[in-house]
DNA sequence: CGCCCTATTGATGTATCTCAAAGTGCGTGG
DNA sequence: CCACGCACTTTGAGATACATCAATAGGGCG
């Protein structure tokens, strides 16, 4: 299956088991709790079989494992079921930037669709895992239900609008916006997964969240701790709770 | 039509026509140099005269037209035909920032699918036209033939592909790196479509680039001045003229 | 349970922004 | 088609937000 390929692996190496060595227990998705999330909305009673049938593996994926590498021919496209991920794209120069966080229910791969070759790398933050839904099949399905179209057109183009935001966020935002609006993002998407809005357990390193909003780790840090004496959160290292919303929206 | 809501209008100033005096001739797309941009790479000759019937209008957009605004309720897909166009997404405080530079055979709208309303407003840099496709039929179409549903599919791919990229330009390059790149990315889509890599008109402002980049309008305009002294390429206004390719890649 | 990755905090440097003032050229209207 | 005016561009000087370098402290994972 999928040889890893080139890539450089500078934000990994705190994995210790060799690529090789992945632990991949193939599970059927039926019994996955969020199995609403890998597809299905909008699907009709007798079309859900078919659904199951057709494209709902599971693969558990450890803290460091990679989903797929950047170069990985394209074949597959994957839904968060539990844990969490980053994706990663390199510069040529070997430059690295994380391009998202995806949490269960979240899409990924949606990137190697045109080419038929992943352009980013997705890593798993936390031991996770993920439906596998080949592609081919999906897009067999996709002519044969519209509520299937629907539901991947929808998911293609949040990914578009999600990265057209991020890309306001980059371009237009001071540091402290950045970060402020990093964890609303992160607040809302673990309210609408059925947590809590205000305390959560963010699994990237202060290098990863810097790396994703474009500043250094240490300007994370700060920006944490000068919100924390403002007494807008509380962070605890990972563990972040959300004490003044409000505040932090008005940035 | 589709009326006009509320979007902050500073980058538009320049039209003198009111928006609703906006020209709007209407054309088959049959006598469309750029056809083959429109979508049907891939089609059968007898798929051609369906796609045609349903879905291939044109639209002409003079300078500083919105082909569509911010809240929009989204009906159509566009494919820029002739000219070239900008996205702009505006923040709720009023900040806004352009988010793409559409050039002839650029899709425009995917970003409505999802929530069947604009998040981003499309206005033009000249006058340009752009071919409208009723998205209904476009997906009615896709379910028929695969080859028009590889197509969308991949065009959608290939704009997630795209804003990575700028995401990584944003969060990862000095001011330098990022007029180099856009430069080479302008000049490689200019390639493309059959004109010159190495002189282009670039009907964006500075302030544009420098939304688009960014950064200021002052650090586009000395950047450029600097590569123009260090003989890497050759700027009047908003004619660009590359002379040292190679040395723009290393940056 | 210990090591190493991760986080925090400080001091200093610098790339880019901001404010400002000319200069230029393009599009509009005559 | 030409001329005018306004928007755009250029360039400079000074300010600042953030990066960089550095050293210590903490905590999670194997």
């Amino acid at each position: 299956m999928l040889t890893p390929t080139v890539v450089s692996n500078s934000t990994v190496r705190r994995s210790s088991r060799t690529p090789a060595a992945n632990a991949r227990t193939s599970t059927r998705c039926s019994n996955c709790a969020m199995r609403h999330l890998c597809m299905p909305q909008g699907l009709t009673v007798d079309e859900l079989p078919k659904l199951e049938a057709l494209i709902c593996n599971a693969r558990s994926v450890r803290r460091g494992d990679f989903v797929y590498r950047a170069g990985d021919p394209f074949e597959n496209l994957f839904v968060a079921r539990s844990g969490s991920l980053k994706t990663v794209m390199a510069h040529r120069d070997g430059r690295e930037q994380v391009t998202a966080l995806r949490l269960a229910g979240d899409p990924l791969g949606l990137d190697g669709i045109s080419t038929g070759m992943h352009t980013a790398s997705a890593v798993a933050l936390e031991d996770s895992s993920v439906c596998i839904i080949p592609y081919p099949a999906l897009k067999h399905m996709c002519r044969e239900t519209g509520a299937m179209q629907d539901r991947l057109h929808r998911l293609m183009s949040e990914q578009i609008i999600r990265e057209s935001s991020q890309m306001m966020v980059l371009g237009s935002l001071s540091a402290d916006e950045r970060v402020a609006a990093f964890l609303l993002d992160v607040s809302e998407r673990n309210g609408q997964r059925g947590y809590s809005h205000a305390e959560f357990n963010l699994r990237m390193t202060r290098e990863d969240m810097g790396s994703y909003l474009g500043m250094t780790l240490e300007t994370v840090s700060r920006t944490l701790s000068r919100f924390q004496k403002r007494g807008l959160i509380d962070a605890q290292g990972k563990l972040i709770r959300i004490i003044d919303l409000e505040s932090l929206r008005r940035l």
